[in-house]
RNA sequence: GCCAGCGUAGCUCAAUGGCGGAGCAAGGAUUUCAUAAGUCCGAGGUUAGAGGUUCGAUCCCUCUCGCUGGCACCA
């Protein structure tokens, strides 16, 4: 039997749709992916939408429109974005999939079973000018940030508690034990001193929310959407076979609810755990924030019309903010994209093959490569920048060589061989490309597959 | 306020208790196979600031300044 693995990003919340700020995260996913899956290797790659919750209510009620009719436009959308990128995910799964909510039930009452579910009450103080609750640590004399002038409102509801202070010791001796578990390391300190300072028991039910999944066994409450959404993962992951995940890659505001909540619910319903839980930073642009109020939203699908798919790839991938936040902004993609795409990997390829062209040389069959040695070691310690520093080190080489051999005056038996060499240069940098660029991979191939070898259109025309 | 992280070349970042590195941008030289692309070579730094430990600190410690994130049921 093959060898699986089962890698998800965060589903994204449906609120909105998504845009670039969401990008990096499903383009490193899908490299990832697709590199096990050019292994041979049984891959599932989930992503999705996360729908439920009074944010969605809120928004459909809004635009005057059902919650299911307002999630389908947006779910859709979301998926046409992660098509416009050249995400290979094999589920694009939602939270008000008919399977998900049958099992996201299930779920629940195995947790209840184990007794970590019991009713307890909600208290939070509301602000009615915000539309939210606030916890005691984040007020101002004991106002409302925002709203100083209104006197908060003490609320109360009856909700289903998940009790997670149980599994405090489990979590940190299991994530001390396990440093895979969170990755990088800077993150799984962050969490581990999280825990060490105490876990509280978290609702996991409302009861004043109606779009939600009903708590089978007392339908007057919906399933809490963290509750419900985390479990996504499961749905899919259980109908393929392939639970546990071997890779959640998530954003850092995401980290907490998956390196605490999620392993212990998975715990308690007597399920095992990830393996490993991959959290990468924000993007901002032009040094600020993405939000919808700032009205610097830019969608995926509009930044590939200008750089092409794998301009926009190639950039997140190489650039992307794995462990740091990163600032990005047009000039700086149009930069990258002449000095990497158009004189580097395009200007090769042009290069060569017009070498090749002009000598009307004649090539052997492409032997069936596998990934160098270097790639490999960076893919698998998630270093998706560093495995494509090092194929940009071999496109600089061949250059190089070009140069130093004076290749356009070399003939007969000299030039064959150069051009031999140069040409498996080229089809070694297509192969070890493929998770990243997977479109231009392709293309390099299917030019250079041989015998003869012609000039095409250029991968990366020059931007002005 | 508390906790964590960061501050290194114009920009993006790397590095180590022992002479501060790379890529991009800018400058000079050079080649013509290629997308006015390629290659080569200078230059560019008081490693945010002050103090301390040390034979020696960019790295360890303290303080100051600046930035970012978190401080739990918004997702």
């Amino acid at each position: 039997m093959n060898k699986k693995f089962f890698i998800t990003t965060a589903i994204d919340y449906t609120n909105d749709a998504v845009h670039i700020g969401h990008s990096y995260q499903k383009i490193l996913a899908d490299a990832i992916a697709r590199y096990h899956r050019l292994l041979g290797e049984e891959t599932y790659f989930l992503t999705g939408t996360d729908e439920h919750g009074q944010k969605v209510e809120k928004s459909a009620i809004e635009k005057g429109v059902e919650p299911k009719k307002f999630v389908d436009e947006i779910a859709a959308e979301d998926k046409a974005e992660w098509d416009a990128l050249n995400i290979s995910y094999d589920r694009f799964i939602r939270t008000t999939d008919p399977d998900h909510i049958k099992f996201a039930q299930e779920f629940y009452l195995k947790a209840k079973t184990s007794g970590d579910i019991y009713l307890g009450k909600y208290e939070g103080l509301y602000c009615e000018g915000c539309e939210a609750y606030y916890e005691e640590s984040e007020l101002v004399d004991g106002k409302c940030p925002f709203h100083p002038n209104r006197e908060l409102i003490k609320i109360s509801e009856e909700n289903y508690f998940f009790r997670l202070s149980k599994y405090q010791n489990f979590l940190q001796k299991y994530i001390e034990g396990h440093p895979e578990f969170v990755i990088p390391e800077t993150k799984r300190r962050e969490i581990l001193s999280f825990i060490k300072n105490g876990l509280r028991d978290f609702s996991v039910s409302r009861q004043s929310v109606s779009w939600g999944i009903p708590v089978p066994d007392d339908p007057k409450h919906t399933i809490y959407v963290w509750f419900d959404a985390l479990i996504n993962y499961l749905t899919y992951g259980v109908e393929k076979k392939s639970w546990p995940a071997d890779l959640h890659v998530l954003g850092k505001d995401n980290q907490r609810f998956h390196a605490i909540y999620w392993p212990a619910m998975l715990k308690s319903a007597g399920y095992e755990l990830p393996k490993t839980i991959l959290v990468h930073d924000f993007i901002s642009l032009n040094g600020q924030k993405i939000s919808k109020s700032l009205g610097n939203v830019i969608k995926p699908s509009e930044l590939t019309k200008d750089f092409g798919v794998d301009g926009v790839r190639y950039y997140f991938l190489r650039f992307g903010p794995s462990t740091n936040d990163v600032d990005i902004s047009l000039e700086k993609l149009k930069t990258i994209f002449n000095s990497d795409l158009a004189n580097g990997l395009g200007n090769l390829v042009a290069r060569v093959a017009g070498l090749s062209e002009r000598s009307e040389f004649t090539t052997s069959k492409p032997k069936k490569l596998s990934f160098s040695k270097e790639v490999v070691k960076a893919i698998e310690k998630y270093e998706v920048d560093k495995a494509l520093e090092l194929i940009w080190g071999e496109i600089k080489k061949a250059d190089v060589f070009i140069n130093e051999r004076g290749v356009w005056n070399l003939k007969g038996k000299q030039k064959e061989a150069a051009l031999t060499y140069l040409i498996n240069r080229i089809r070694q940098v297509a192969s070890d490309l493929k998770p990243f660029l997977p479109e231009t991979a392709e293309k390099i191939e299917k030019q250079f597959k041989g015998p003869k070898i012609k000039s095409e259109k250029p991968l990366f025309p020059r931007l002005d």
